[in-house]
DNA sequence: TGATATTACGAGCAGTTGCTCGTATTTTTA
DNA sequence: TAAAAATACGAGCAACTGCTCGTAATATCA
C-alpha cells in the first residue's frame, strides 16, 4: 500500500557524498525558514527548493515528499535540543531550591526556542498530518520524561499518576506562556521570563509539597 | 483597490430572505466543521459548500471569499461566548474567594470550548491571514478586558501595567492548559479541571497579593 | 397576473500544489 | 582511462485551489 512492505519506512540507503549531505542541510535550513514563515500547510516544496537555491527535482532526490522534509527537520530540532539541554537537565533535582531548578531547566529551553523560532512554530502547527504529529512525539517525550524524573526525585511521596499530571500541567502551562516569551523583545524578555517562572513556581510549590 | 472605497468594508446590504439567512447559518456550521477538521489553510471553499449541501456559487452569494467566511464564523463564536459568559463575568470580583471566582469564570468558558471545539481550533490556528488574525482580536479582548477589570477590583494597589501582565499570563496559562481540557474524556475532565484551577489559583494568589 | 429581486446551480477558469522524468553534469570506482 | 553512481536541473503534469458566470428556479412585490 505505502510502498515498502518489507523494510518498513527504511530508505534504500544510497551512498551519500559530502556534497549531498551539505545539500540536505541546506534544504532543511530553507524548510525551517519557509515553514516558520508560512506554516506547514501553505509552505510549498517548490518554494523550499528555491529558498535553498535548488530545483524541485534536486529536493526530491533527498526527500520523498513534503512530510518527510518536516519529519527530518523535526528530528534535527530534537537532536539539537537534546544536545543543548542534556547537561542542563542533569541537576540534583532533590536538593536544589525550586526557583534555582526552574532557572536551570527553563533558561536553556527559552534560549533554544528563541534561537530556533521554527521549532515552536512547527510544534504548535495544527495543520499537520497525523504521521508528522507522530514525529513530534520524541520532542515532547524528551521534556516530559526528564521533568517527570526530576519530580520523582523532589517528591518521592507523590503517586506516579499525580506526578505525571503535574508534569503534564507544568509543560502545558509553559507552552501556553511560550508565545509571550517568543513575542517579547529583548528588553521585555526578563520581565516576561520572571513572571513565567513565578507562575510555574507557584503551581509546583503546591503540587509537589507533601500531603 | 478593494472594491468599495466609499462604504469601506460594508456590503451592499441586499435584502435577505429567511431562506438566505438559513443558508448562511448552514454554511457557517459546515465551515466550523471543515475548519476544525482540516485547519484554515487546508479547508477548501468547495468542501465547505459541499458539506453544507450547497454549490460553490451559492456560497459566494453570501460570502465574498474564504476569509470572510472565517471572519463571520469567528464573529458568531464571539457573540455566543459573550452571551454565554456575560452574566458569568458579572461577579463581585473584590469580595469573592479566589477559588470561587475561578469557578465562576472558568466553568462557563470550559463548557463553551468543549461544546464548540471549532472555536479553539480556529483561535489557535497560525495558518491564517493577518486580516483574520484581526478578527480574532475581539474574542481575545473580550476575555482580557473582563479579567483585567476583575483584577482591578481585587487588587487596586497593583500598578496597571503589572495588572495587565498578570492578566496576560493568566490567559496564556489557561490557553496552554486548554488542549488538555479539550482532549480529556468526560471522566478525566474533573481531575484536569481541578488541576488547571489549582495552577491558576497558585499563580494569582501570589501575583495579586499586596506588596 | 407579470416584473423584479433573491436564491441556486455547476461547469469551468486561471493559478498553485506536490511531484515526475528525461537529460546533463560531477564525483567515485575500477 | 571508462563505466557506474550520485547530484543537478527545470519543463511540465495531474490534481486541486479559490472563485466566476451564464443560466435557471423560487420568492416577493406591483
Amino acid at each position: 500500500m505505502t510502498g515498502d512492505t518489507a523494510s518498513d519506512t527504511a530508505k534504500p540507503a544510497r551512498k551519500r557524498q559530502a556534497r549531498g549531505e551539505k545539500r540536505m542541510h541546506e534544504l532543511l535550513d530553507a524548510a525551517a525558514e519557509v515553514f516558520a514563515t508560512h506554516g506547514y500547510a501553505k509552505a510549498s516544496t517548490n518554494a523550499i527548493a528555491a529558498a535553498a537555491g535548488a530545483s524541485p527535482g534536486t529536493l526530491y532526490q533527498f526527500f520523498r515528499g513534503k512530510q518527510e522534509i518536516a519529519e527530518a527537520l523535526m528530528a534535527r530540532y530534537v537532536a539539537r535540543l537534546d544536545a543543548a539541554h542534556g547537561a542542563a537537565f542533569v541537576v540534583d533535582g532533590a536538593a536544589l531550591p525550586l526557583a534555582d531548578l526552574l532557572d536551570r531547566v527553563l533558561d536553556p529551553i527559552i534560549a533554544f526556542d528563541r534561537a530556533n523560532p521554527g521549532f515552536h512554530t512547527l510544534l504548535a502547527d495544527p495543520g499537520i498530518t497525523p504521521e508528522l504529529a507522530q514525529a513530534k512525539r520524541p520532542a515532547q517525550d524528551l521534556i516530559f520524561q526528564r521533568l517527570d524524573g526530576i519530580f520523582a526525585d523532589r517528591a518521592p511521596h507523590l503517586p506516579a499518576d499525580e506526578r505525571r499530571l503535574t508534569a503534564a500541567v507544568a509543560i502545558h502551562m509553559f507552552r501556553g506562556l511560550l508565545p509571550m516569551i517568543m513575542a517579547a523583545s529583548e528588553r521585555e524578555l526578563p520581565t516576561v521570563t520572571r513572571e513565567a517562572k513565578q507562575a510555574l513556581h507557584a503551581y509546583l510549590a503546591v503540587a509537589l509539597k507533601e500531603s
